[in-house]
DNA sequence: TCATAACCTGAACGGTTATTCAGATTATAA
DNA sequence: TTATAATCTGAATAACCGTTCAGGTTATGA
């Protein structure tokens, strides 16, 4: 599917194909996938009808194309942080920290991901399945290290995607109060899920 | 919005206006809320289009009507399950229990609750900044009989729903392993929810 | 300069959809 | 029995949407 993308060569080419791209995220933010037309992003971009056709055959290779983007920069963006600090406690923090900080700065990655289970069940799988084996990954080296009880990993890293999941989006949607200072937020989510919750 | 559905008076009249409840309920699940068309209902539920708007003004009103019945089933459910337990801890795990073995028996309600972010945001956030108030009453009580750290309830109530939605994912679209047996699962879960996940 | 490839246009087409409505059927209560 | 309200029908309507295409423009490199 993503290979029948057509990538422009010249720089006119570039210019209006990156314009596709930009328009449509702030579309699919605003309106949603199903409800954001094909004349809706021309119209809105500045183009021909056609031209869309010109780069993309249809709607969805154009949305697998932008969720694809925003899963590789949300990843690397989260090993490239977790990557400065020691400790297998504070990557996990770091991770957590830079996921729902990923999400504040860049509001329409949340939702054009959370929409995949809506517009291909698939791609929503893919994701997050994947995610949770990357997680595993990290939290097995914590084991071994001996800064992590010998959990089972696979729902530790479920049970870290949901709370990082919902505190983003508790955060997004300014649902309560404390949506201000996430380092603060995060670093008593923190605290919680080190200690536990129950005595 | 609520208010322009025309509930039925007959006998015939309840059984078609149940009938076009549970098709769509149905093809809500199968199809997703934006690709199910009248025409499906009708023709699934074996009425004449017209029949329809006899009861419903139009989709979205029916969508509400299903979501609502979901919110307040899901709702009951658990606080009487969790009536049955005594003790904080027995009664939050057999709360996030109730909640996944609810998602489990009823594939559909997941799914229809989570497709309101796309449908229509505000139903979205008053579904789970309720469930987030509700929870809170119940952690508060907690703290007071000592039973948990006085912690920041708000928190802990967008960490349990985290939790308790992400495992639920986990177990619905049957991602990894450990999806047969829900009450281990769910045991397992609460452990570590309990005595924290580092040294 | 000029041939060529890349890029762009927007009216037009065919298919789909939500919704209406005039008229038919059925149940009920007096 | 019969008047009346409730229920039901499905063809018709009007709006919308994705996609195509014949023809025009622009940039580039030889």
């Amino acid at each position: 599917m993503l290979d029948e993308v057509k990538i422009p060569t010249t720089r006119n080419g570039k210019a209006t194909f990156q314009m596709i791209i930009d328009t449509t995220i702030d579309l699919f933010y605003k309106q949603g996938y199903h409800s954001t037309t094909i004349a809706n992003i021309t119209n809105y971009a500045g183009i021909g009808a056609g031209t869309f056709y010109l780069y993309f055959p249809n709607k969805l290779s154009l949305y697998k194309y932008i969720l694809n983007q925003f899963q590789h920069d949300i990843r690397r963006c989260i090993s490239e942080k977790v990557a400065l600090v020691n400790g297998r406690f504070e990557k996990e923090k770091e991770g957590i920290k830079t996921f729902i900080k990923y999400a504040i700065e860049n509001p329409h990655s949340y939702n054009i991901i959370w929409e995949s289970l809506y517009i291909d069940k698939k791609l929503f799988i893919d994701y997050y399945d994947g995610f949770a084996k990357r997680y595993e990954r990290g939290l097995k080296k914590s084991i071994k290290d001996g800064e992590m009880h010998d959990v089972n990993t696979e729902l530790v890293s479920y049970i870290l995607m949901g709370v990082s999941n919902f505190i983003g989006l508790k955060v997004l949607l300014d649902l309560g109060k404390n949506n201000k200072n996430v380092d603060k937020l995060v670093d008593e989510v923190m605290d919680i899920i080190k200690t536990g919750i129950f005595k």
